[in-house]
DNA sequence: CTAAAGCGGATAATAATTGTCCGCATTAGC
DNA sequence: GCTAATGCGGACAATTATTATCCGCTTTAG
């Protein structure tokens, strides 16, 4: 079935553990791989898309690892799934009804093309409305604030410089 | 990446072929999946998910074939979607907070669930907004008029019953 | 100089999608 | 009743996408 990848998800929660970092620290990826049970030689790819797409900072050499470029204010969902998922349309005509038709090519047509762009932008617009910000106060809520300090704790662990 | 299967677009395009039959009459699978240029044996596994969401009804042996259960204006993208594409979300939650928060197995809990389902609920209500009846008079339009009269002789030469 | 980290490319393993084949059921026409 | 054309369902194969591993390289603190 048509899925959005896992990988957006262990992004999302690894950029929520860099927001736990004191200005000027970084946590190395093996330690966030780790957390977000991914394979670190995978999630490292993952990493660098982030990298990529400027929305966290790499620092190599020992002592190394990644922070946030920005503040979590500024930071959405959408900004993730981009970076991961690419701006590619989660759909695109193959042309049907230009063979249906026998079209030429210049003349090509579809009739879902910009229903279903309407309906991308629908989709994302919904991703850009939620900030990491607005993540980090939800995960920090009565039910489960113990165990987010905990995990602020092995952060601090783990982080380094 | 992320991307609709191509069978949503074929079964769409199917459906629009099957719009301009006659009453009573039937198209085979064979000349659909011709039309629509997609491999015949694959095809009809698509167009038995159409017939299970009874968008279409199918009649079997000889001047067998396919044909709409209802009308046009009843209709809608999103049937054709779910159809194909089933009820499953574009997004689930791989439980990656649970582990980092080490909660009990009970009492799960994801920060992009809700967000997300939102999403999706976005993105499917555009595409609910569009009927076939809509789609095919914009096949209609001016510069395909003609195409699409010869796409309706096509039908009525391919039709039986 | 060494060790720990990030980087990029090649490649492999796994999973999802797409496609094929076969035997069976149904029905129009003879 | 027999035959041929069609739909049906399941097993299987091919292809493509995703996830994962490995290797050699660069960078930098100590």
């Amino acid at each position: 079935m048509m899925h959005m990848k896992t990988g957006v998800e262990q992004a999302v929660y690894a950029i929520l553990l860099l927001n736990m970092l004191p200005d000027k620290a970084v946590l190395p990826g093996e330690a966030i791989s780790q957390q977000v049970s991914a394979s670190p030689t995978y999630f490292q790819k993952l990493l660098r898309k982030l990298v990529s797409a400027d929305l966290i900072t790499s620092v190599p050499g020992v002592k190394g690892g990644f922070k946030l470029t920005k503040r979590p204010e500024d930071l959405c969902v959408y900004d993730v799934y981009l970076a991961i998922e690419g701006q590619n349309s989660l759909y695109s005509s193959s042309g049907i009804l230009g063979d249906m038709l026998e079209l030429e090519k210049d003349e090509n047509c579809c009739l879902l093309t910009n229903l279903m762009d309407e309906a991308e932008d629908a989709w994302k617009s919904v991703m850009k409305q939620e900030t990491i910000a607005v993540l980090a106060r939800k995960m920090q809520e009565r039910r489960f604030h113990a165990k987010t300090e905990n995990l602020k704790r092995w952060v601090q662990e783990k982080m380094v410089a």
